[in-house]
DNA sequence: GCGTGATTACTCGGATACAAGATGTCCGAGTTTGAGCGG
DNA sequence: CCGCTCAAACTCGGACATCTTGTATCCGAGTAATCACGC
């Protein structure tokens, strides 16, 4: 795990996608203007999402992007690791071959890591989303087709 | 926090630093041989211990690094921020400014990077350099002057 | 034998080169809707 | 009024250009121990 601006944009986007009413999808370019953010490299990263199955999208001329059936209760965590991947965020590629096969710091590492994922799975992005203002549930309402 | 090949470097030193014996210390060269990593580039991190207050460095012709009095109990925490510096791994830069003053987002991610903070901050180094090997032990012993 | 200077073996700091990966842009392709146009 | 075609509005994917940042090297400066030399 680790964080970039894609996380950051991938998140603040969920937030926005998880207030679509059912039925309904939202643009890139909305969603872009919404956070000021280029909008070809917002949906790379929407893509990126689809295919890790937390929303979906549909082409076409009033296509966009929704939650996906399964996407209701999607986790901090799940986001973040279909945007950046799972990979650990330390990695020693010393070779302590010798006596200890895999390093005793890795594994330290690796449960600090589990510690604040474990957070993060337990905070879901309908919780938050409920959380924002009404003039920003307006404007996604507003955009929504 | 972050965590970049100059944290592991100093981690993995740490180890070995913690094995000197009283009174005496260890140069650059022997623990970058150790590591098989470039002597320059390790006196950069380890001079970034220095300042933090986890070693000391004595120049001259016999000098090298040892132990802080305080460095005793030094965590993994402690080497991290030295090494990385206090950042935050989350770094929300949008302007939601209208209702909430500080990003939802941004204090969920604090708090889960708070809890591997934690878990990194009561495991010391100490600790862990006891497990190493005999062999290792013996490598530090006979380059310590 | 003893002080004084030179040499050596270190740490320290700045400047700089190099590499990798994140960030962002451009363009072409596929897809659906809707409008226009001819029969 | 029906059907066909074409244009428009989207998402998707690859191929780039750019920019930031970590990684590494080089060189000069400072410092302390040791050695050499002359008195």
């Amino acid at each position: 795990m680790k964080f970039t601006k894609a996380t950051n944009y991938a998140l603040h986007t969920m937030m926005y996608i998880a207030l679509v009413p059912a039925g309904k999808v939202i643009g890139v370019k909305p969603l872009a203007d919404m956070l000021q953010v280029s909008p070809t490299y917002l949906s790379k990263i929407l893509t990126r999402l689809v295919k890790a199955g937390i929303i979906v999208s549909t082409p076409g001329v009033h296509g966009g992007y929704k939650l996906s059936k399964s996407g209701k209760e999607v986790s901090f965590l799940d986001v973040i690791h279909a945007v950046e991947g799972t990979a650990s965020l330390f990695q020693c590629e010393f070779e302590h071959g010798e006596a200890s096969p895999l390093c005793l710091i890795q594994q330290e590492m690796n449960e600090a890591e589990k510690k604040m994922e474990d957070h993060l799975q337990s905070k879901k992005i309908s919780d938050f989303s409920e959380k924002l203002g009404d003039s920003m549930k307006d404007l996604v309402l507003r955009e929504a087709k």
